[in-house]
DNA sequence: CTGAAAGCGCTTACAG
DNA sequence: CTGAAAGCGCTTACAG
């Protein structure tokens, strides 16, 4: 079998120098010189040497090129948590649709790390951050990601943009604006009656999970009052969950992840409740496609096709060299939709305001 | 913003010699020594050098090392259609599922090139032959590959691995086998007393399109008799293709596509006919996910989540040196599981057999 | 036991 | 107008 050390008889500049008889430096010109320098090259010579190099099928060396100093329209794509098995491909897929087509548009390929250890069923970014390095910059991807880890990529002046927004000081970012989003659904509920509004999080610091708690918590604070339950939840003990649930006492409840959305309001069915009527359930995102059929959420939408498109344009942008990109446009914030459901109506008990 | 150019001051091999007080050589030695070079350098030597890589968090440049000639566990994934727009989603998902496992496993990263030109749908793989170069060596997805490019590839020496059976000489693939499974499935029809077989099959000449024919074909030529009706068809044309199926008064419909056999039963309803009763209809794939609900159809499976895998499975052996693949292994053929649905039963009109 | 040196295929000042 | 040369960061014979 061929082996990867001698790419067979791989043709090189070299080659085409000889059989355009020119230099090798003036093949790369060629290739690659800026129009003042190409300028002073004759036009007969530059056509040979092209003609050359398209009956050779020459294309240089990404790796030389790299090395050399030049970008690849290259960019690694690392994701926290593997990216296809089924259970995350719902939260990457839309992500990836976007990267993959803004890709396309500005001639980009990707490059997914997916040999970083797992460890804690999170990929270390660090350990791989050799692999970084083969790409022009890079996207982060995941719920969670560590600070000092974000901190130090900034420092070592590698490119990046994370999906999602970040606390770490000078990271670049796109990410949706959960605090509004979350608000508003807070803000319906009130104006149809909600006093006791309950939410399940899911057991993460991260901050989207932060926002999105942040938002109903202020959202109702501003309206005088507090969230009867506020709980970290990873849906494992749902018999708990719903007894919390139910000790608050709340006639509508936010739950942040679909899936457990849709196991609450299966229990809360099993005990006789009818959802809106008894109980309102608000879902903090889009159920993912693969999912057992459930009720039609009221619910928060991220754009997460664009977060992934504007996420790579921008990144696309930092590595421009003709362009600076303004400093408060590194951080970019797109508005998330609510999508009516059938989950959300006046409550029961409250029903006279 | 920083720019690739100048890794702001990255850490190199020279710099940890010079911190661990030894030369550069020995450094890489110490990284990439074989046992016997390595047995040469004391214990101690290597431990400090090693030590100064820890706290340096060196790592080394990719690309320089792939000039030089090593491998990067890089493995290139070229998709002939865009991968994650929701169309292609579902049949690259489970290929890009066992692919990436397979990847965490053997530690490789992919790189997925995006940026190859689309013309007529499609991406061009020699216009992206440079990319390819920056792997180790390529999966090759899609439904039909052009057959010339294949040999192309074939001679230049680069390690590929296609997913699907190929036709062209010397391509190593992973395939999935279409001919028994469909065959299988003609057999159970036939069994339970269906003589007028229709096949609907896509407007393609790639191989697993003519295999799954072959195997419908066949199978009915070893008991005496043929098709009622073969029909190319790309869906677009749903009356055409019924009033074909009708007038070739078959009682089992081979459908290809799983959406199309869907958009075929939804008609057939509309008529007044019942599925199975009045028409037994069986789809060559699996639904994907995110297709509205449909009958449960009785169906191939193909096992893509393992074709991905092994697939990689398969290239990795190649790309390993240490390993010569025997030539008998180099093509692989997965058998194909059959899920019993509730779209085929013995047909109306023959039920007396 | 360890280092100096060549070479991988490029890009880019710098000479002529 | 074009070429020789240095350099990118590595690996790997080859000297000592």
């Amino acid at each position: 079998m061929t082996n990867p050390q001698n790419g067979s008889q791989r043709v090189t500049q070299r080659r085409i120098a000889e059989l355009a008889g020119v230099s090798q430096s003036t093949v790369s010109l060629v290739l690659n010189g800026k129009a003042d320098a190409l300028s002073r090259i004759p036009a007969e010579t530059r056509e040979r040497v092209l003609r050359v190099i398209k009956e050779a099928e020459y294309v240089a060396d990404p790796a030389a090129r790299r090395l050399a100093g030049v970008g690849n329209r290259l960019i690694g794509v690392f994701t926290y948590e593997p990216a296809f098995p089924s259970a995350s491909l719902d939260f990457y897929a839309a992500l990836l649709t976007g990267i993959e087509s803004e890709a396309e548009q500005l001639g980009y390929d990707l490059l997914l790390f997916t040999s970083a250890p797992v460890s804690g069923g999170r990929r270390s970014l660090f350990h791989e951050s050799n692999r970084l390095r083969l790409a022009d910059g890079c996207l982060l991807l995941g719920q969670e990601m560590d600070g000092s880890e974000l901190e130090r990529l900034v420092e070592s002046g590698f490119p990046f943009v994370a999906i999602g927004r970040r606390d770490a000081a000078g990271v670049p970012y796109v990410a949706a604006d959960y605090v509004t989003g979350t608000a508003e659904l807070v803000a319906r509920s009130w104006e149809l009656g909600h006093r006791r509004v309950a939410l399940l999080h899911l057991d993460s610091t991260g901050e989207s999970v932060l926002d999105r708690r942040a938002g109903l918590v202020d959202e109702l604070a501003r309206r005088g009052t507090e969230p009867v339950l506020l709980r970290a939840s990873d849906g494992h003990d749902l018999d708990a969950d719903w007894a919390a649930l139910r000790d608050s006492g709340a006639t509508v409840l936010f739950v942040e992840a679909p899936a457990h959305a849709l196991a609450i309001s299966r229990l809360a069915e099993a005990e006789g409740l009818q959802i809106p009527r008894d109980l309102s359930i608000i879902a903090l995102a889009d159920p993912s496609r693969g999912t057992e059929i459930g009720p039609d959420f009221t619910r928060l939408s991220p754009p997460r096709t664009q977060l992934g498109s504007e996420a790579l344009a921008l990144l696309g942008r930092i590595l421009d060299p003709r362009t600076e990109v303004p400093a408060d446009e590194l951080r970019i914030t797109l508005p998330c939709a609510i999508t009516d459901g059938a989950t959300l109506a006046a409550p029961r008990t409250e029903t006279t305001r």
